[in-house]
DNA sequence: GATCACACGTGAGTC
DNA sequence: TGACTCACGTGTGAT
């Protein structure tokens, strides 16, 4: 992974190292062709226009570029690759993100449960009396009290 | 935010209508500039060049287009921005799981430090007697065993 | 009407 | 060598 950064690095030095000479190649050809030429407006439109366009490729690669940087695991150095690999990388962190979501839901929905066991306890007007209450009544209404604690314990 | 959507749509679809309409032109120019060259293999070697760099161009387009589907809150249609903001996005989720990744740490720092009082108590050699049983021992040196129960309690 | 973003064909370079 | 990618200048449509 080390080795394909090091080869990337030199593949975009040289392309903007390309790209740089190319564009002064092209600046210095046009100017030369500015002073010849007789008609200056249109032609300085012309080169005003092909540094614009410049400018905006420029900015396209550079941010390109960065996207690159933000990506982990870049498997190839295309364009399309990169763009590719980012989705891959964006859909990995939906994936991540929407199980991790279930997951809460889970929790959030047993937790409602047991909200709901709680709310019906200690909130209802009149609360269930407890099975040892429930056997003393029981026994209360018999003659023998000795069956309560024997049936309580 | 539904208006932007329908504005992109339309602008895309233009766009790719536009290209299929222009590469569809391109095509027949060609084939005629073919059945008129006397050189017809390397009209058609450049035709061939010609039609797999459409290829590439469109696949990059697709490709671009499915980075867009998959970064919500796109701001502008440009290629550029939406590469910016899907640089944004990946960002926002590194920050996010940074923060979860700080408040995990640090719970496993808690826990590590109530796992090192664990294992004080429960793996000392020599641990150390209970409150209890030290007042036992020095009421034991004592005269009276009633005193025992006094300070126990 | 100037500007912007785009797709186009083309030549150069890499593997 | 042939397939591939790239940046270039250019023409065009939209704003």
């Amino acid at each position: 992974m080390d080795d394909m950064d090091v080869v990337y690095k030199y593949y975009w030095e040289n392309m903007i190292l390309q790209t740089e000479q190319l564009g002064r190649n092209f600046d210095e050809s046009f100017s030369f062709y500015d002073s010849s030429s007789p008609d200056g407006a249109q032609s300085s439109a012309a080169s005003k226009n092909i540094e614009s366009e410049r400018k905006r490729r420029q900015k396209l690669t550079e941010t390109l570029h960065a996207l690159r940087a933000v990506v982990p695991n870049i498997s190839k150095m295309d364009k399309a690759s990169i763009i590719k690999d980012a989705i891959c990388y964006i859909q990995q962190f939906h994936n991540q993100e929407r199980m991790i979501q279930a997951e809460i839901s889970e929790l959030e929905s047993k937790r409602s449960i047991f909200l709901d066991f709680d709310q019906e306890i200690s909130y209802n007007s009149k609360p269930k009396r407890s099975r040892f209450e429930q056997t003393c009544d029981s026994a209360k209404s018999r003659s023998s009290p000795i069956e309560v604690f024997e049936v309580g314990l």
